[in-house]
RNA sequence: GUGGGAGUAGUUCAAUGGCAGAGCGUCAGAUUGUGGUUCUGAUUGUUGCGGGUUCGAGCCCCGUCUCCCACCCCA
């Protein structure tokens, strides 16, 4: 029997290790207690849907990533491309025992058969977070409030949100009297920062005519202060409206940043989904930009129009947590810790193996993650296996400890040893460090 | 999906069409209750995969897979 199955798995698709799988529950763990603090309850929806329920909802292009196949009993099937789509049809099918507004957030996989890049894969993880049920801009503003939080508890904290209004962008075009290319000039606008200024004119031009470029092109530069930028969208677009007040409010609650995330007006973020119609917006970290936006979305009209007929509007966004994931282990900000293992209780003698076994399960028993070494190897194969899974304390008992009712721990990262503790003692001195 | 670049030991990288190599790592010992130094010895390969040309292919040609980059789209 030497044929084996080569272990490969399909482009765009990874394994993930305990290294990196540590962290990422980590960041999930934080992430989950801060939507919680917020206000929101979790949800989850099946990863397989009806073709029919998930297709076309997007723009054209999002159909074509779709993974869609025959089920074994001949149903047209597809997996789930984003959450917001399924989270539309959840809420129709759900409409009477869910109370409005409704707040929830969703972190799972979702997949896109799209080519593949750095931080762009064909199974990702997105954690969504959105309140349906109510216009308030109160939502708006907890739903960026909440942004800013995330990254906060993540500890990243050179990060800018670019927002802006895909309403007010409308009115400006209709004034224009060039609203019914609306879609196109989106998505072209929505390159300036990729493309520059120049490209982005030529091609409008294209669209429509040299002046009307122009005009788009003032109107979709950000001023030096959100105040100037805002200024100049309200004359762009004939004067004040219900949407450049709701923006103003925000952009006054969002004032007075307590850290380095920052929020800036920039009315070339556009959003190519077609389902917006109020704030969108986009976030980059300060030092990789280039990798993509790690947290964007948006306000919506109406979230469920196709599977209900009540109206129901809302607004959210989506941490993409594999592309954020890729950025800070590019820019080295991935903590080192390997294993969620606190302690490696060393074994000697076998002649001790009751007491050993009974050591582990009163560490167990105390909140400490530990393992027992399985063989009476020598201490420094004990150590270095420790070591290298990433256990930051060993704990060595013998003879002597046993004879004493003491425990002997050492940091394995700095070499020191504390001897002659209780088992108390030994217990707080791990439970320190985890901190 | 379209176009470009890359793929050699666990890893970083060598090898004019002519015996697949080095550093690092890993393992064992010097060292039977304490691993970062040193020394000794050992280990590591379907050159991504499949074909072709050739006396001979890691190297040239064709196909394919994966990764990276650009477009597209997006998290």
């Amino acid at each position: 029997m030497n044929q084996t199955v080569e272990p490969k798995i399909l482009k765009g698709f990874r394994d993930s290790l305990p290294e990196t799988e540590t962290v990422r529950k980590q960041i999930i763990r934080k992430l989950e207690d801060t939507f919680t603090r917020f206000g929101f309850d979790p949800v989850d929806t099946p990863v397989l849907e009806y073709a029919s329920v998930l297709l076309g909802k997007g723009s054209g292009e999002t159909d074509k990533q779709i993974y869609r196949f025959r089920d074994n009993g001949d149903r047209d099937v597809a997996m789930r491309f984003d959450l917001t789509v399924p989270f539309a049809r959840f809420t129709a099918a759900h409409r009477n025992e869910i109370p409005m507004p409704f707040r929830r957030y969703h972190i799972a996989k979702v997949w896109r058969g799209e080519n593949t890049q750095k931080g762009r894969y064909r199974e990702f993880v997105q954690c969504d977070f959105d309140i349906v049920g109510s216009d308030s801009v109160l939502n708006d503003l907890d739903i960026l409030l909440l942004m800013r939080e995330s990254f906060r508890v993540m500890g990243i904290e050179k990060i800018t949100f670019h927002l802006s209004h895909r309403g007010i962008f409308n009115t400006f075009l209709e004034k224009e009297g060039i609203g019914n290319l609306s879609g196109d000039i989106l998505r072209t606008v929505d390159k300036l920062g990729k493309i520059g200024e120049d490209e982005v004119g030529r091609l409008l031009t294209e669209l429509t005519d040299a002046e009307k470029a122009e005009k788009v092109l003032s109107y979709i530069k950000t001023e030096e202060t959100n105040e100037k930028t805002l200024e100049k969208l309200i004359r762009l677009c004939g004067g004040e409206t219900e949407e450049t007040k709701r923006l103003a409010f925000l952009l006054r609650k969002l004032d007075g940043a307590e850290d380095g995330a920052r929020f800036i007006l920039n009315p070339s973020i556009t959003r190519g989904l077609d389902y917006y119609t109020g704030i969108v917006y986009e976030t980059f970290l300060d030092d990789l930009p280039g990798i993509g936006s790690v947290c964007s979305g948006g306000r919506y009209d109406n979230l469920t129009s196709i599977y209900a007929r009540e109206r129901l509007p809302g607004v959210g966004s989506s941490i993409g947590l594999d592309r954020l994931m890729a950025a800070l282990e590019e820019l080295n900000m991935i903590p080192k810790r390997k294993t969620g293992t606190a302690a490696l209780i060393c074994f000697q003698d076998t002649g001790y193996l009751d007491s050993y076994l009974a050591l582990t399960r009163d560490f167990r028993k105390a909140g400490i993650a530990c393992e027992l070494y399985p063989e009476a190897k020598k201490l420094p194969k004990q150590f270095s296996f420790a070591e290298s899974k990433g256990i930051p304390f060993a704990v060595i008992c013998g003879e002597e400890e046993f004879r004493n009712g003491t425990v002997t721990v050492k940091n394995l990262n700095r070499r020191k040893n504390y001897t002659g503790l209780s088992f108390g003692e030994a217990v707080n001195l791990i439970q320190q460090d985890e901190k």
